[in-house]
DNA sequence: TGGCAGGGGCCTG
DNA sequence: CAGGCCCCTGCC
């Protein structure tokens, strides 16, 4: 039995914030620690060395990306990550902590006061660099359902397919007695699901999907290596391939799955926003020269190519200050 | 209470 | 393009 030594990483870190990223609708294994197990939490931060007393806008979450368990803390800017110590490069890398967001942030057009106004409400949001696989499925489970109902699919995925996973003992701060949880599963091991199984699963339509991507990446027809190495159009379009994936899809893989920053989602949400406050930005005769159906990549590409190269980051400020910060 | 609209869409005809 | 699709939740 592999007994990885758990290591606690203290980091002083800008624009970044736990409760942002967990609800930026990018990850569904992310969740807060409930409040009847902060103190557990705190106590674990306490005997870090360096570490700031947590004060009152102390974060516990724990998340589970593929296979790999973490336990994360904030307050203020001090974050604290708990897990083995040879995965501690794996979640650096996952929250891209070596990148500055700041310039981002700071590149808004100043003359775009909504958009300002957004960045700053969400930045400390991270473009997390996640598994591929996973991201493929989880957002084909997302079309047309809610982020609730997302990840109970995925945690329903994970429980029946995924494999079970011990954690030592002193790991769990915030965690129950049971120190398990089940990893994502592999498309080896979702691929022996049933089409009928997974129609249980509440999956609905989306379960012919999965059906068949499974099938396709276990016979290689769709080559996760080879997809990693695709710049943004070409992976775009290779996604597109897939039964089940269509451009939102697509560009959330991309965005979220292949760290490919420059893609750009449209949803309801940025729908709206592109219609509602962007569309009234231009003059009447040019919108009139545009077809409907591509009016959104329209307003997308002549407000957003200034942010060439990033412009899915500018996506997540927006939908994320749509969601939690403008009254509805 | 029940009916309807909509959810980080996509496929088929 | 328009419609259908699975199923749930929120709303009136």
């Amino acid at each position: 039995m592999v007994e990885s030594r758990v290591s606690a990483a203290v980091k002083e870190l800008r624009q970044f914030n736990l409760r942002q990223i967990a609800q930026s609708g990018q990850c569904f294994r992310m969740t807060e620690i409930p409040m009847t197990e902060i103190p557990r939490a705190e106590a674990a931060v306490k005997r870090v060395p360096a570490a700031e007393v947590p004060g009152s806008d102390f974060m516990a979450y724990r998340v589970i990306s593929g296979f790999r368990f973490l336990t994360v803390v904030q307050s203020g800017e001090t974050v604290i990550f708990f897990c083995g110590e040879e995965e501690l490069p794996y979640w650096e890398n996952y929250f891209d902590l070596q990148t500055d967001y700041g310039k981002f942030v700071e590149s808004v057009d100043k003359k775009d006061v909504y958009l300002q106004k957004a960045a700053a409400f969400g930045s400390g949001i991270r473009i997390l660099r996640q598994d591929l696989w996973e991201m493929i499925i989880t957002f084909i489970i997302s079309q047309q359902k809610t982020i609730p109902a997302i990840r109970a699919l995925v945690e329903a995925l994970c429980l029946k397919y995924g494999s079970r996973m011990e954690l030592p003992a002193e790991f769990v701060p915030g965690e129950r007695d049971g120190a398990f949880y089940y990893a994502f599963p592999t498309p080896e091991q979702l691929s022996c699901a049933t089409l009928e199984e997974l129609q249980w699963l509440k999956l609905g339509y989306r379960a012919k999907y999965i059906y068949q991507i499974c099938r396709d990446v276990c016979s290689g027809e769709l080559d996760l290596e080879k997809l990693k190495t695709y710049d943004y159009p070409t992976a775009f379009a290779y996604l597109q391939r897939f039964y089940g994936i269509g451009e939102k899809v697509a560009n959330c893989v991309c965005l979220f799955g292949l760290h490919q920053i420059d893609a750009f989602p449209v949803d309801t949400w940025i729908h709206k926003v592109l219609m509602e406050r962007y569309a009234c930005r231009c003059r009447r005769s040019t919108l009139a020269g545009v077809p409907q159906a591509r009016l959104c990549d329209f307003l997308v590409k002549k407000y957003f190519s200034g942010y060439k190269g990033y412009a899915g980051v500018m996506q997540q400020y927006i939908f994320y200050y749509e969601r939690y910060a403008v009254p509805r």
